[in-house]
DNA sequence: TATTAACTACTATCTTTTTAGTTGGTGAAA
DNA sequence: TTTCACCAACTAAAAAGATAGTAGTTAATA
């Protein structure tokens, strides 16, 4: 049975995935040349990430010349949910707030990050108060 | 070469982790009966885990009767920092700020949090300032 | 038109992870 | 004092992940 990990989308997937969202849609050359600073890989290596994306349902490609072209069914945005709640609840006993002190505690923030975002809660408390 | 993974921990190895850290020190019986519930293993499934994880350096035992005491050599807030450093990186574009505008934006904090969390910020400011 | 470069499809290998069984030893209990 | 329950050690094996090679096709080009 397959367990529900932390991330549905594994490291390289991942890679990819950023590649492709980034780009809007992308070519397997595309991909492996977008990644290869950070990770460079062989062709068949890349097109093999792709294959398997595409098995799981998370790109869907159409014919573009001879190649491919690859673009994302899944959106950052819930990958970004999935996997920020899977930290919560494996990491922070499920505590948003425990993970937001982390970062202030870690000083993630600048000076005008830590007052835009003391602004933003403020809009959400007033959105709040008024509901 | 071993890549840089998003956790260094795996899934399993977390969950363990997670117990160890929780009781202190534990037997493998211990961890299979806290793991239970959530996930109920073998017992030589965990003695395997636990035996990686103290190869990994992760953990580390003392006898006690027969049975051996294991404790954690890592802890949680080491993990919590690279993992959420990691999760800012892949899927947020390294900004925490990010981070937490998608937790405000998920409606993750109560009005009492909400609150709670700008008197935070505020003390930082307020030292930010003072410094 | 023959060759080449660029693709996809298929196959392969190595490593790690997850899961668990078997063996052999030992303290406690009967 | 024999037996049994429990434990560590060792072994196993399947699944997933990371990485890449080879074969075969086709479009362009020389």
């Amino acid at each position: 049975m397959p367990r529900k990990k932390l991330f549905s989308l594994t490291d390289l997937e991942l890679d990819v995935m950023n590649i492709v969202w980034r780009l809007g849609h992308a070519t397997v050359r595309q991909i492996v040349e977008g990644l290869r600073e950070q990770r460079p890989l062989a062709y068949t290596t890349v097109q093999t990430v792709l294959t398997i994306l595409t098995q799981k349902g998370f790109v869907e490609y159409t014919q573009q010349g001879r190649a491919y072209l690859y673009r994302a069914i899944i959106q950052p945005e819930g990958v970004r949910r999935e996997t920020v709640s899977a930290v919560v609840d494996k990491l922070f006993a499920g505590s948003s707030r425990s993970l937001v002190l982390h970062l202030i505690e870690s000083d993630k923030f600048t000076f005008e990050e830590a007052q835009d975002l003391k602004e933003l809660l403020d809009q959400r408390l007033t959105e709040d108060t008024n509901a």
